[in-house]
RNA sequence: GGGGGCGUAGCUCAGUUGGUUAGAGCGCCGGCCUGUCACGCCGGAGGUCGCGGGUUCGAGUCCCGUCGCUCCCGCCA
């Protein structure tokens, strides 16, 4: 708390602030019952405001009519107290709490507020059902635990600002209210009501409005956006968003990473982190998806994944020799010296088939003349054995782990097994983290026969040969922070006929590109400075840094997995007047009944 | 869209092979208590075992369905 607050009738004084040094004081100060410990004779009450906790001490001879309104106070009732800073004895100082030295002798008090019992403990940590907590949010997000994370939260945010504001960028707000334009995510729709028929659609980011800036000759745009995502949620996703898009005109790659370091390595210190100095690790795209089997390669452990399958090429293993010839590829990595049962294995084929790969292939090493042991030696030369245990530094005892597929499952396979592994034998280090780059993506995937954004559209490509889209290279770069996507930008195509041509590469034909894009393709002739910039997600960033499984503890007010909201009842029916005056008739029942409680 | 896990007192959970009146800790209510700080001691109340159906002499437990939460795959330019 940087200053107390102003006096008045209910308060001059934060509970969590007060110190030994204020001894003698006369303080007011107002909250909420945190604890009660009644012993009869003598009274002590835990007052809790944003700022901390306070122990309140009532006396039956000094704190007159205070002391059998104290006997009445219950959890979570909302009183105001005047009294005297008191220090402790020394054998009742409390070295928990930063004002145990102290207590505040009351001399009056009056209750503002009673309360019913709460409906889960909010002065302990425990586990609370989240369904009850998000029911009761305004209970929930009292607990000490929640008010920290959005303070952090708000000391995050803060800091990006303040680094970009010192570096003239400008805050600019973007639309809400805005054009579908379906390519990537669903859009949540709004019908319009002056527009019979016309729809709004919600941003999934603000990347043409920040372009058009630029256009504008902004040159340095930021802003905190809320984004909107129709699709399933998950732990780290949530229908709506907020990240820290940023814009910058006469830049390349270079400038906008490093403008983000300084960024981001003022967030780890705002968070009480120390981070790798400046410039961070970079790793290719095609480097993350052989090592680590993902493009988001969480580089805070080893097992390191290998490509073994021209090393076993020519094996009398069929399953291998298949997969080869189907121009499939053979990854391993060296698990170390493990022992796992068989049900165990059989836990790990279910990883990697869930990503589409037949099965695991488990090799324990040997040493000298008999390289691998166990039933899979016998088809490969002790030649081929021993290249791949040098590949991958294999020693006795060590289980190595393959899988054979076809690209790209094979990747995603072995990637998704070496998370289990690392999660399982705990190789991820404890308040440790770890960022890099992603660099050099490609620009195009193929896709149900034709071609895919990687990144979107909007993505200047490496080169301007379009005859083999698959070949061309992207100017994307992604921030990994623990094996999480927590940024993403590129420097974007600038010149018109270049995004004709990615417009042309997906599919779109002309007049679908003008119609869903014209404005865009009109600006970029209108004189477009070079421009690039990045997108970061602030509630994983936040979730990260505060050490939460999920984004929906660094959000005041989240969404369930199924996209509902338990406290307000959200999405629920809306009359038929509404809707007759939206021109729209639902097509599909409403829900048996609200889901509000 | 597909798959897994969970749902028992206000909260967190236990509940054996299907078998008497469903338990514990915390919280809550009442009493006692002048140095506690997760105060302590004594006593008490509190249950639609998510919901519906089925099997059975008998279901918290087994089966089917359904709802909710959650994780994973798909999806997320």
């Amino acid at each position: 708390m940087k200053q107390p607050p102003r006096p008045n009738g209910f308060r001059d004084t934060w509970a969590g602030e007060i110190r030994a040094a204020d001894a003698g004081r006369s303080v007011r100060a107002a909250g909420w019952v945190h604890r009660r410990r009644d012993h009869g004779g003598l009274i002590f009450i835990d007052v809790r405001d944003r700022s901390g906790i306070v122990q309140l001490v009532f006396h039956p001879d000094t704190s007159g009519e205070a002391f059998a309104a104290a006997e009445r106070l219950r959890s979570e009732h909302v009183i105001s107290v005047a009294g005297t800073v008191v220090e402790r004895e020394e054998q009742n100082k409390n070295p928990n709490i930063p004002t145990g030295d102290v207590e505040v002798s009351v001399s009056a008090m009056e209750t503002l507020a009673e309360a019913e019992t709460p409906p889960f403990p909010i002065d302990e940590d425990v586990e609370v059902d989240e369904m009850l907590r998000l029911k009761n949010r305004a209970v929930d997000l009292r607990r000490q635990v929640m008010q920290r994370t959005l303070q952090l939260r708000h000391d995050i945010v803060k800091v990006m600002r303040d680094v970009l504001d010192e570096r003239d960028f400008l805050e600019v707000e973007t639309p809400i209210l805005t054009r579908s334009t379906p390519e990537g995510a669903r859009d949540f729709l709004v019908p319009s009501r002056l527009q019979p028929g016309g729809w709004y659609a919600l941003p999934q980011s603000p990347q043409l409005f920040k372009q058009l800036l630029m256009v504008a000759g902004y040159e340095r745009y930021f802003q905190i956006a809320r984004c909107f995502r129709d699709e399933d949620l998950r732990g780290f996703r949530q229908p709506e968003f907020t990240q820290l898009d940023i814009e910058m005109s006469f830049v390349d790659e270079e400038d906008v990473i490093a403008l983000m370091e300084d960024v981001m390595v003022a967030v780890f210190a705002a968070a009480g982190f120390e981070v790798a100095p400046a410039p961070w690790p970079r790793m290719t795209y095609a480097e993350a998806m052989l090592r680590y089997g993902s493009d988001k390669p969480d580089t805070r452990f080893g097992l390191e994944i290998h490509d073994v399958g021209e090393l076993l090429r020519g094996s009398d293993f069929k399953v291998f020799e298949g997969v080869l010839g189907r121009g499939g590829v053979i990854r391993a990595f060296n698990a170390g010296r493990r022992e796992l049962s068989r049900s165990e294995l059989d836990g790990l084929n279910e990883v990697v088939q869930r990503h589409g790969a037949k099965a695991v292939a488990p090799i324990v090493a040997g040493a000298g003349a008999t390289p691998w042991t166990g039933n899979l030696a016998k088809f490969f030369t002790n030649e081929q054995m021993t290249a791949v245990n040098e590949e991958l530094g294999a020693s006795e005892g060590d289980l190595l782990l393959f899988v054979a597929d076809e690209e790209p499952t094979a990747a995603a396979a072995i990637g998704a097994l070496r998370l289990e592994l690392g999660e399982r034998f705990g190789l991820i280090p404890e308040g440790r983290h770890d960022v890099l780059w992603i660099v050099e993506a490609p620009m195009f995937e193929p896709a149900n026969g034709g071609w895919t954004a990687i990144h979107h559209p909007f993505t200047a490509p490496t080169g301007t040969d379009f005859s083999d889209p698959g070949a061309l290279g992207s100017r994307a770069y992604d921030l990994v922070l623990d094996g999480v996507e927590v940024g993403g930008g590129s420097i974007r195509i600038h010149r018109e006929e270049i995004q004709e041509k990615v417009f042309e590469v997906l599919g779109m034909g002309e007049d679908e590109a003008r119609r869903r894009f014209g404005f865009l393709l009109d600006a970029l002739k209108q004189g477009a400075p070079p421009h690039g910039g990045i997108a970061m997600g602030i509630d994983r960033i936040v979730a990260i840094l505060a050490g939460r499984d999920s984004i929906r503890d660094v959000i005041a007010f989240p969404k369930t997995a199924s996209g509902g909201d338990p406290l307000t009842g959200a999405p629920a029916p809306v009359d038929e007047d509404q809707l007759r005056e939206l021109f729209v008739r639902s097509t599909a029942p409403p829900p048996a009944e609200p889901r509000q409680g």
